[in-house]
DNA sequence: GCCGTTTTCGGCCCGACTGTTTTCAGTCG
């Protein structure tokens, strides 16, 4: 059983616990346990073969024991029982906006709703509005909410939501009424998916910024709109929040909306232990009510003697404690990316040709590009026939001696049969500079076999990387059952490195990944899968990724010089 | 249900907003 179902299953008994009515705090116990087992890098069913379970943070006893159930019975009694004390749809009336566990539970026992349709039938006939601490506006609300909940479809991709966030501030920046302005929220710390878009600005005026913001060709309704908070939906039911808080204040503001929320927990506890208080105007002391910081985020966290921590690692996972030891990783920058080690062109299914490609690099300030384009039995992709690499090969040296000292490596993104062989032989193979390694097929593969299949692919010493090695598309398709953790031992002792495929819907590996290979001594390969010139400046999302995952330029392949790169490819 | 440089029992983040209420419960982020 994965880390994610057993996820899912805590997630349900936390909220029929809540729907009960039970002890709250037992509740945020489960949720917690959510948490870490989704961030969990390892899978769970490794850690309590070892006997390890009660090691891990927020797991005690109890939830060790009911790990322990799930996984080897693949049931949980706990979980079946209390499944039959609520009915199963009134948990989907959680998600929506206003109504929580409580009136949830008071629809149920009052009028014996037990799902949306119910409830939605007995808005329209007005008989919640009857109901004890329910009038007219709840019922609107509610009605407007069942709608909300119909149209939104979720989480948006951080590739889709991050240039929307940047065309809003863009537009509210020109104001002379705004003075400073920041996203905040899942954004800022750069999460793959984004719930909503939080933006927070200082202003003497706020009244004007609000009323610009609202009126944004983007905007298709308004949700709220006051003093010093407006929320409206963008596009296809995206929500976007702008609040105006005083300058002062600034620093806690931004600190607190952009969390994540058991971050901001854990500092509040710390807090607590040393007679402070944080909340989003500032931090204080408790006995005087005395402000000690508020202005700037870094004055947030030097009043808890913490360095600053950079938003991408807020999630509780650790950086707390490296913030107090002094051990937080010195993250990778974009400007420390010397080229893209995974790019497409026209010879296979790309739109630009080698030195368009190429040139688009060199504005972007790249020293290097690596054009991998697909291998033979990739038919749909336009995959190249050893042939054509031979003709593509000859076409990058005289690129190279046109666009000198910056380089074009010869590369190729070379198919894994479901076998584990490569779809090119040894002998064309090493005529590359780069070869970087995928699947495309055979997706289904059960665990052992998918994953004997990459290590057999690994093994080839021709092989530098391994390509978007999840499989995962965002949204769209789940990982493949590979081994994670066993790839990357495997990876270390092969010498073989694993791509961050940088391409939005990817992000392949994810943030738990690389840290984990960086922890495995596993170095990693940054590469956009432009197929277009476009696409380079994805790479960011990918550098954001890799900070997530604790990353520092030594961690990652294409922050190396040409030299060190070329000659770090040729020990293989 | 978890956890311990105050504790193995008694705590567990914090404030705004809303709607329904005369003082607050529920929801949200």
């Amino acid at each position: 059983m994965r880390n994610s179902e057993i996820a899912l299953t805590f997630s349900e008994i936390a909220d029929i616990l809540e729907i009960k009515g039970e002890n709250p705090f037992r509740v945020r116990a489960y949720q917690k346990a959510v948490r870490v087992l989704e961030n969990l890098p390892e899978e769970i069913e490794a850690i309590h073969q070892k006997g390890e379970l009660e090691g891990i943070q927020g797991v005690g006893e109890g939830i060790a024991r009911k790990i322990e159930e799930l996984l080897t019975t693949g049931k949980l009694q706990y979980y079946e029982d209390l499944k039959k004390s609520v009915p199963p749809g009134l948990i989907e009336l959680l998600g929506i906006p206003e109504v929580g566990p409580k009136t949830a539970s008071l629809f149920y026992k009052k009028l014996g709703i037990k799902n949306i349709k119910d409830l939605e039938k007995a808005v329209k006939l007005h008989r919640i509005k009857d109901l004890a601490g329910i009038g007219e506006k709840t019922e609107e609300n509610i009605l407007r909410g069942i709608e909300f909940l119909k149209r939104k479809h979720g989480r948006m991709l951080l590739g889709k939501a991050y240039p929307l966030a940047q065309s809003i501030i863009g537009a509210l920046k020109k104001l002379p009424e705004v003075d400073r302005i920041s996203p905040a929220g899942s954004l800022r710390r750069m999460k793959e998916t984004i719930g909503d878009i939080d933006i927070l600005v200082t202003s003497r005026k706020p009244a004007k910024v609000m009323e610009v913001f609202i009126s944004l060709p983007q905007v298709t309704g308004v949700l709220a709109s006051g003093e010093t908070k407006s929320s409206v939906i963008m596009g296809e039911g995206l929500q976007v929040d702008v609040r105006v808080v005083k300058p002062d204040s600034f620093g806690a503001a931004l600190q607190y909306f952009t969390g994540s929320k058991p971050h901001n927990i854990k500092l509040r506890e710390l807090a607590n232990k040393r007679g402070l208080k944080i909340n989003e105007y500032g931090v204080f002391r408790i006995k005087s009510g005395k402000k000690v910081a508020g202005k700037e985020e870094e004055d947030v966290y030097a009043a808890l003697d913490l360095p600053y921590i950079p938003p991408e690692l807020r999630e509780e996972r650790g950086e707390i404690e490296a913030g107090q030891e002094g051990s937080l990783p010195e993250l990778v920058e974009l400007k420390s990316i010397k080229g893209d080690l995974h790019v497409h062109s026209k010879w296979s299914d790309g739109s630009g040709t080698i030195l368009e490609m190429a040139e688009a690099a060199r504005k972007l300030k790249y020293r290097y590009i690596a054009i991998c384009d697909h291998s033979k039995s990739l038919g749909v992709a336009g995959g190249l026939s050893e042939g054509d690499l031979k003709r593509q090969i000859a076409e990058i040296k005289k690129v190279n001696e046109k666009l000198h000292p910056f380089r074009v490596l010869a590369g190729s993104e070379v198919d894994i049969h479901s076998d584990g062989r490569l779809d090119f032989e040894d002998d064309i193979l090493r005529e590359l500079d780069i070869v970087i390694a995928s699947i495309h097929t055979g997706f289904k593969q059960d665990r052992k076999t998918i994953t004997n299949r990459i290590i057999k692919a690994m093994e080839n010493k021709f092989v530098h990387v391994l390509a978007h090695p999840t499989g995962r598309l965002l949204h769209e398709r789940e990982p493949y059952q590979v081994d994670m953790e066993i790839i990357i031992k495997e990876a270390k002792r092969t010498g073989t490195f694993l791509e961050l495929n940088a391409f939005p819907n990817r992000l392949d590996l994810n943030d738990v990944h690389c840290r984990r290979a960086r922890e495995g001594g596993v170095m990693i390969s940054l590469g956009t899968d432009s197929h277009h010139k476009m696409q380079l400046e994805a790479m960011h999302y990918g550098v954001a990724t890799a900070r997530r995952g604790w990353l520092e330029n030594k961690d990652i392949l294409n922050t190396l010089s040409l030299k060190d790169l070329l000659k770090k490819l040729k020990r293989r």
